[in-house]
DNA sequence: ATATATTTGCAACTCAGTTGCATTAACAAT
DNA sequence: ATTGTTAATGCAACTGAGTTGCAAATATAT
């Protein structure tokens, strides 16, 4: 039933949506990454384009994901991977902060000629 | 003409939409974003409502925009402020990093009770 | 004054995502 | 098994930010 978040990098709901169209609904799909997302098991994110982007996770847990690891889209080929990558955000004067999202652009090897 | 954005904080593009109602249309303030982006006077992100947020450059030229510096999104007040804040990103493998965005959400001094 | 290019307004459209509601499936409890 | 209750699905219609096409208006040049 979940098993269909097995794609080892991002996708974005409308392609899991158009994907799955023979097996279900449209609503259904959203509301089912509504609720892996709930309960810790995929991530979601927004592009640049404004669509939502969902990966599966590796060290979150529900109700708190860490979301410090960046995002990585590839100009020409529109893919987005999740980085393994540590960053650290300074505390900042007045300001609280809770979560962190990092959104990089750029070339992936596979386009790099 | 362009005056408009003389707002210190960010600000979502239907915000100023809706501002501006009397004032202009809704298709003009959108070209006319479009346009004060291209030449480098203000620069947009998305947040992670799928809004697109404008703000005023300072250190972006046209073409090309610094933007790493990050935004910040209170959830209590719902208010984005640019950060004076510079974030080093690594260098990572494969990838060829061209530009960086990033989101925090917390709680701004404002709402800190 | 005429021609050309740029800017604006309006309405209709696009499209990702949501909502309401009826239907079905899953699961208990008697 | 049968009824009752809850959760999961399908479908259609809606929402709302942003876009597009085209005509009208303004500006700029010749």
């Amino acid at each position: 039933m979940h098993l269909f978040e097995a794609k080892d990098c991002a996708i974005t709901a409308i392609d899991l949506v158009d994907r799955l169209d023979q097996q279900m609904n449209k609503t259904t799909v959203y509301r089912i990454l509504d609720r892996l997302e709930n309960s810790g098991v995929v991530h979601s994110f927004i592009g640049r384009d404004g669509l939502k982007w969902y990966a599966k996770c590796k060290g979150c847990s529900s109700g708190h994901h860490i979301d410090a690891h960046p995002h990585f889209q590839c100009k020409v080929c529109g893919k987005v991977d999740c980085l393994d990558l540590k960053i650290s955000i300074p505390e900042v004067k007045n300001y609280k902060i809770d979560s962190v999202e990092i959104f990089l652009t750029g070339k992936c090897s596979d386009c790099t000629e």
